[in-house]
DNA sequence: GATGCCGGGAT
DNA sequence: ATCCCGGCATC
C-alpha cells in the first residue's frame, strides 16, 4: 500500500514536472492578477517536482513496477477541490517543508493543469457558464478515477483553470502561510495518530488526549514497518496490518511516515470518521513512549546506521546518501524517507512477562535492548522468571491443580463429615496438611489418599516438599492402593447404601472415611 | 470374593 | 455437573 502510494506519488511528480516545465516556458496571456501567485506556485511546483523526481529515481531502483492505485488520489482530491486560496497556497508552500509532499501532490497537478489551461484559450470560455456544475462533476470524477481524469485532460484543465482564478484572487501570502502551518500541525498530529494506530492495534488502553501523542505515536508507527528484527513488539504488529512482513526497503518503510497523512489532511468527510474511530487506540504508543529510548536508524540500503538524534541521522542521510553538502540546517524533509526511529523499549520486556504469567509476582527488568535481542532476551528472562517464580507458586499451585483435577462434586458434598474423617486421618496429618490446608471445607481431604498412597501405604512418608514439587498427576497413573480404613460400604453395609457417602455410592473414592 | 475406586458413559 | 457403572487392583 505504502509502496503503491509512493510509486503513484512519484508518477505524479514526474507528470507535474513535465507540465510545469512546459508551463514555465510559455508566455501566459492575461491573468495578471493571478500571475505573481501563479509564478510562485510554479516555482514551488518545480522545486517539488525535482524533489519528487529525485525520490522517484531512488525508489524505482528498488521497487520497480509498482502500479499506482487510483483510490489514493481519489481520497485526496476532495480536499483539493474544496480548497480555497489559502489551502492551495498552503499546499504549494508546503513544498518547502518536510511534510509537504503528499498534500502537495494533487495540488501540484491541479496547479499544473491550471497553468496548462491558461495556454489553451478556448477552454475557459466553455467553462465559465457551468462553473459550479463542473466543479461537482469533476469532484465526482476524481473519486472515480484519476487516470480517467487525465484522459479527460481538456475537461479537467478547464475546471482547474476556474479554480485557480478563484484561488489566486484570494491569496494573502504571509498570513496564509502562518495559519496554514498551524492548521497543518493539527492535521499532522491527527495523521500521526492514525499512523500509530494503524501500526499498533494490538494493545488497548484508556483513551488519552490525542495531542499528547504528537511525538510518540507516529514514531511508533513509523518504526514498526521498518524494523528488521523480531522483537515481541514488532512481531505482534506485523501480522496486524502488514500483509507483507518481509523486510521493507528503506524508502518504502520510510514512506510510512508521510503516506498516512493524506487521509487525515485531505478528506474531512470519510477519513475523519475513520480517524475518530482509530483515535481510541491512540494512547498506546504514548504509554510505551515513556519507557522508550529512541534511536534513529538509517534505512538506506546496506547502511543501517543508527544514531541517537534525528538531526544526526538526517545529516548523515543528507551528506552520505543524498550527497548534499553544507546547508545542514535546511531540510526539505527528504531525509525523513530514509531513516526511521527505533524504540528500545523496556516495557516490551515486562509486557511479555506479564503476558506469560499475568499473576506472577515476579518482575523482570531487562535492560534496553535492540529488538532482535529483545525477543530472545525476553524469553530468557521469562524462563528465569518462571524458574524463580515456581518456588513461591509451587507451594500453592500444585495443590490447586490437584484439587481441580480430583475435586468432584461428590467429594465435596459433605464437609460435615469432618469428625468422621478425623477418625481415619490420623496418619495423614503430618504432611498432607501442607498442601491440603487450602481446602477450607475439607474438600481436599478425599485427595489425600492419593498422596498418602504415593508415599506408600507403609508408614514411610516422603517429606512434604517432595509431595509439593511432584505433581500428583505423576501418581495418577498408578492405581492407588486400597485404603486401610473402612469405607461407607463396609461400615454401613450394602443394605444401608443410602447412608453411604455420595462418593461411595458412585463407586468413587470415599469422602467420608478418608485414609 | 469383598472392597475401593478409576475411568468413562449417560443425562 | 451429576449420576451411574464396568472393570481393575487390592486385600
Amino acid at each position: 500500500m505504502q509502496a503503491r502510494r509512493l510509486a503513484k506519488r512519484s508518477l505524479l511528480g514526474s507528470r507535474v514536472q513535465g507540465l510545469a516545465a512546459a508551463a514555465g516556458g510559455l508566455p501566459r496571456p492575461g491573468c495578471k492578477e493571478a500571475g505573481s501567485a501563479a509564478t510562485q506556485l510554479r516555482l514551488l511546483l518545480e522545486e517539488d517536482a525535482r524533489s519528487v523526481m529525485h525520490r522517484r529515481r531512488e525508489h524505482e531502483l528498488e521497487e520497480p513496477g509498482h502500479e499506482a492505485p487510483e483510490e489514493d488520489l481519489c481520497t485526496q482530491s476532495p480536499g483539493t477541490l474544496h480548497m480555497d486560496g489559502q489551502g492551495l497556497l498552503k499546499a504549494g508552500r508546503k513544498g518547502s517543508g518536510s511534510k509537504r509532499e503528499i498534500v502537495a501532490s494533487p495540488l501540484q497537478i491541479d496547479e499544473t493543469h491550471n497553468e496548462v489551461s491558461q495556454k489553451v484559450p478556448d477552454q475557459p470560455s466553455l467553462l465559465l457558464g457551468t462553473r459550479e456544475e463542473d466543479v461537482k462533476m469533476a469532484e465526482t470524477k476524481r473519486h472515480n478515477c484519476v487516470y480517467e481524469h487525465e484522459k479527460d485532460n481538456t475537461r479537467s484543465i478547464c475546471l482547474l483553470e476556474q479554480k485557480r482564478k478563484v484561488v489566486s484572487s484570494n491569496i494573502d501570502v504571509p498570513q496564509a502561510r502562518k495559519s496554514s502551518e498551524e492548521a497543518e500541525m493539527d492535521k499532522v498530529t491527527a495523521a500521526m495518530v492514525l499512523t500509530s494506530l494503524s501500526t499498533s492495534p494490538l494493545v488497548r488502553s484508556p483513551p488519552v488526549r490525542p495531542n499528547e501523542g504528537l511525538n510518540g505515536s507516529w514514531k511508533d508507527g513509523g518504526y514498526v514497518p521498518s524494523s528488521t528484527g523480531s522483537s515481541g513488539y514488532w512481531s505482534w504488529n506485523a501480522p496486524s496490518d502488514q500483509s507483507n512482513p518481509s523486510t521493507p526497503s528503506p524508502p518504502l518503510s520510510a514512506d510510512s511516515f508521510k503516506l498516512f497523512r493524506p487521509p487525515a489532511q485531505s478528506d474531512d468527510g470519510i477519513d475523519e470518521a475513520e480517524a475518530s474511530s482509530l483515535l481510541f487506540d491512540e494512547p498506546i504508543p504514548r504509554k510505551r513512549k515513556n519507557s522508550m529510548k529512541v534511536m534513529f536508524k538509517c534505512l538506506w540500503k546496506n547502511c543501517g546506521k543508527v544514531l541517537g538524534t534525528a538531526a544526526g541521522i538526517q545529516k548523515h542521510i543528507r551528506t552520505v546518501h543524498l550527497g548534499r553538502t553544507g546547508d545542514s540546517e535546511f531540510s526539505d524533509g527528504e531525509e525523513d524517507f530514509y531513516y526511521t526511529e527505533i524504540r528500545l523499549n523496556t516495557d516490551s520486556v515486562s509486557e511479555g512477562l506479564i503476558s506469560v504469567s499475568p499473576g506472577s509476582p515476579c518482575v523482570a527488568s531487562a535492560p534496553p535492548l535492540f529488538p532482535s535481542q529483545d525477543a530472545g532476551h525476553t524469553e530468557t528472562a521469562c524462563a528465569k522468571a518462571e524458574t524463580k517464580c515456581m518456588t513461591p507458586l509451587s507451594h500453592s499451585a500444585p495443590t490447586t491443580l490437584y484439587l481441580v483435577h480430583t475435586d468432584h462434586a461428590y467429594q465435596a458434598t459433605s464437609p460435615v463429615n469432618i469428625p468422621g474423617s478425623a477418625k481415619f486421618t490420623p496418619n495423614g496429618n503430618n504432611f498432607s496438611i501442607s498442601w491440603q490446608s487450602p481446602p477450607v471445607t475439607f474438600t481436599g481431604t478425599p485427595v489425600s489418599p492419593k498422596h498418602t498412597c504415593t508415599a506408600g501405604t507403609g508408614e514411610s512418608k516422603p517429606p512434604p516438599h517432595t509431595v509439593m514439587s511432584s505433581p500428583p498427576r505423576a501418581v495418577i497413573g498408578l492405581r492407588k492402593p486400597r485404603g486401610e480404613g473402612k469405607k461407607c460400604r463396609k461400615v454401613y453395609g450394602m443394605e444401608n447404601r443410602d447412608m453411604w457417602c455420595t462418593a461411595c455410592r458412585w463407586k468413587k473414592a470415599c469422602q467420608r472415611f478418608v485414609d
